[in-house]
RNA sequence: GGGAAGGUACCCGAGUGGCCAAAGGGAACAGACUGUAAAUCUGUCGGCAACGCCUUCGGAGGUUCGAAUCCUCCCCUUCCCA
């Protein structure tokens, strides 16, 4: 099973992953010698994890790579109370079925990043446990392991005494810690992990497996990940980048690693691809405009890890088809069916525009027009009225650009 | 339950009867520069059948020729007291 010889622990350590580590040295040396089962919460509250999760996923795969047991629980349970660890505000509250039917999703998703065969991974809903949880007896049993005292001081909590946190929020944490409890005694879960927003709740898990078991658990919190440009990882102005292909085409997902910025490229590539560190280091330390080779092979490296090889190598090919770099497969890059006839009537740019997606009204179109940023195969448009024919056709189809990057593909269909 | 302060466009935040589609900042978008980067500069930044019209300032009513601004009721947030 174990198919590589180094410790883990020191290949997420080298690569960034670890910030906070309770007991490194007792945990890297369990790791180093037996197979342990760790867990990561990924929450529900969506119908597709983003690429803000893909941090503990990949943590998740190294670990899987050597030999251990990851756990992924889908929070079907805590969802409905909403954590507020590094939150400004209250998190809205999801239905029931909502968070069900979102945590099949993302099983379905996980599957594609760990090996769930033969339970070489898990993914269980925490809502097993805690739906049927008797206030009274869990307040005897795990509440009182727990001091308000003590997590008021927290700083997650502290932020919130300022807004506002209520009752329902303050027991995420027992909430969490119990999941680690749980998981330890029936699946020997010795290892929680997540973000470092995290870490009081992971902290809470570990106390109280030692206090009410005398037993050692252990945790590890990622880094937050903040791009250089002050945004959250795999958040862009316009939205969330998603895992799932029908929400963030692999086009697109490919071409938020291209545009990143410089100075996060070395750090991405030791997050999301399994390139060596020699390599990492190589693409990272390129400067200038060689660094575009560094993000190209980080945006086929992190699209094909999740979208597979030959989505990646569409993405990739499309990318260079529309930036000018050899190339002339543009399937992948997003596209919508135009009737033939339709366009020999002539249809007006900014309709067009905006039924293709790339200008969010009318209004915007003009503008766009106006201000010299609309292109019809590759030609600047600059009349609001301006129609768009079968004479624009070649190779049965069109391309449309808003601005510099934003591309589209009319394909013609019919006679 | 009592008292205080608030809820303004994607976010922060001015505006307290007409000059308000609403200052300023940030974000975003377009252009120039460039490397599909950053920084910088310029412009734009509610919608539409567009020199006009419609919708917007927590919600519903009301006063007024005219309201984001005044009044009434309601909802929500924070703080102090219980």
């Amino acid at each position: 099973m174990t198919v590589e010889q180094a410790n883990v622990y020191d290949i997420l350590k080298e690569r960034g992953f670890i910030q906070q580590v309770i007991e490194e040295d007792e945990i890297r040396e369990i790791l180093g010698t037996r197979r342990v089962t760790f867990y990561i919460g990924f929450d529900p509250t969506a119908e597709s994890l983003h690429a803000g999760s893909l941090m503990p996923i990949m943590a998740m795969m190294h670990l899987q790579r050597h030999g251990h047991q990851p756990i992924a629980i889908l929070g079907g349970g805590t969802a409905m109370v909403g954590d507020p660890s590094g939150k400004t505000e209250m998190r809205k509250m999801l239905l029931k079925d909502t968070i069900e039917s979102n945590h099949q999703a993302i099983r379905k998703q996980l599957s594609r990043y760990l090996n769930f065969d033969e339970g070489q991974a898990l993914s269980i809903n925490n809502a097993d446990w805690l739906l049927d949880l008797n206030y009274i007896d869990f307040l005897r049993e795990i509440g009182c392991h727990f001091s308000v005292n003590r997590m008021l001081a927290a700083e997650s909590y502290r932020i919130r005494l300022e807004s506002g946190l209520s009752f329902l929020e303050f027991n995420y944490q027992l909430l969490q810690a119990y999941d680690f409890l749980v998981l330890y005694r029936s699946h020997q879960c010795i290892l929680q992990m997540g973000g470092d927003d995290q870490w009081g709740n992971i902290v809470a898990g570990v106390d109280l497996i030692r206090r009410m078991e005398s037993s050692k658990a252990y945790g590890i919190t990622f880094p937050l990940l903040v791009m250089s440009n002050g945004q959250k990882m795999g958040k862009t102005a316009s939205g969330a980048i998603w895992l799932d292909s029908e929400k963030t085409l692999p086009y697109d997902f490919y071409q938020y690693w291209i545009n990143v910025d410089d100075r996060d490229v070395r750090k991405l590539l030791a997050y999301f691809t399994f390139l060596p560190m020699s390599e990492v280091d190589r693409l990272g330390s390129l400067e200038g405009s060689d660094l575009r080779e560094a993000k190209e092979v980080l945006a086929y490296e992190a699209t094909k890890i999740t979208h597979g090889e030959d989505e990646a190598v569409k993405a990739r090919d499309a990318s260079r088809a529309a930036f000018g770099a050899g190339s002339d497969d543009v399937s992948a890059i997003p596209s919508m069916e135009v009737s033939r006839s339709e366009l020999r009537a002539g249809i007006n740019v900014v309709d067009l525009f905006s039924r293709a997606g790339l200008v969010k009204s009318k209004s915007e179109g003009r503008r766009l027009v106006v201000q010299g940023g609309c292109y019809v195969n590759d030609e600047r448009v600059d009349e609001i009225d301006y129609l768009v024919s079968d004479g624009h056709v070649s190779g049965s189809q069109v391309m449309l650009r808003a601005g510099k990057k934003k591309f589209f593909r009319l394909e013609v269909v019919g006679e």
